[in-house]
DNA sequence: CTCCTATTTAGATTTTTCTCTAAACAGATT
DNA sequence: AATCTGTTTAGAGAAAAATCTAAATAGGAG
């Protein structure tokens, strides 16, 4: 996991927005396009970047392309900030 | 805060070393252009970003300007993140 | 008040990102 | 095998980001 990937990825709105939909439920691309106002080819462009930071995955069924959240590269951005946060009040310091 | 500016602050390398290095200690911008091998004015202008999306602050002295590191941004991006992954195994599903 | 040191701002350039349209591809259906 | 549907790839253009050098600013120090 590069978090250059993964920052760059969770940068732009519209990849942001992507994710929070999938938060909810898979969806294939075309779902997806049908809920933004760009073109198929950008949404897929974005597609290709979320995948490339591993924040999603893919899996095929029939011809349709389905979108999933992956959580644990998320977890692992978490620990970068939590580590960069460092120790905080609540917390016991050594 | 604006967690467009949060992340794109985030998306640079340079910046998440400057991020690092404030975690330690508050540095002025000359401290931090020596350990770099860029131009003080492109510092600047990341040290613009970062303050800009909140993730640092600064404090004037005598003619150096002292930057720190600013936790509650990233508290809040840590909420987000912590939102997107959603209900994971550890925890209690309602 | 002039000079020095620390830093930023301005302006220009190169690179990267986002977006589009059009074309290609992949898999099912007829 | 021809076609239709869903999606990606290619190529191009516009906008934004990152970098540089040179000039400006701000605050001490002499």
């Amino acid at each position: 996991m590069a978090y250059a990937d993964v920052f760059k990825a969770l940068s732009d709105p519209v990849r942001r927005e992507i994710l929070t939909m999938l938060k909810e439920k898979r969806m294939a691309a075309g779902e997806i396009v049908a809920r933004f106002d760009v073109s198929g080819a950008t949404i897929s462009y974005h597609l290709s970047i979320l995948k490339k930071a591993g924040l999603v995955f893919e899996t095929r069924e029939k011809n349709f392309i389905y979108y999933e959240l992956n959580a644990s590269v998320l977890e692992e951005v978490l620990l970068w900030i939590h580590a960069l946060r460092g120790v905080s009040d609540g917390e016991i310091k050594e």
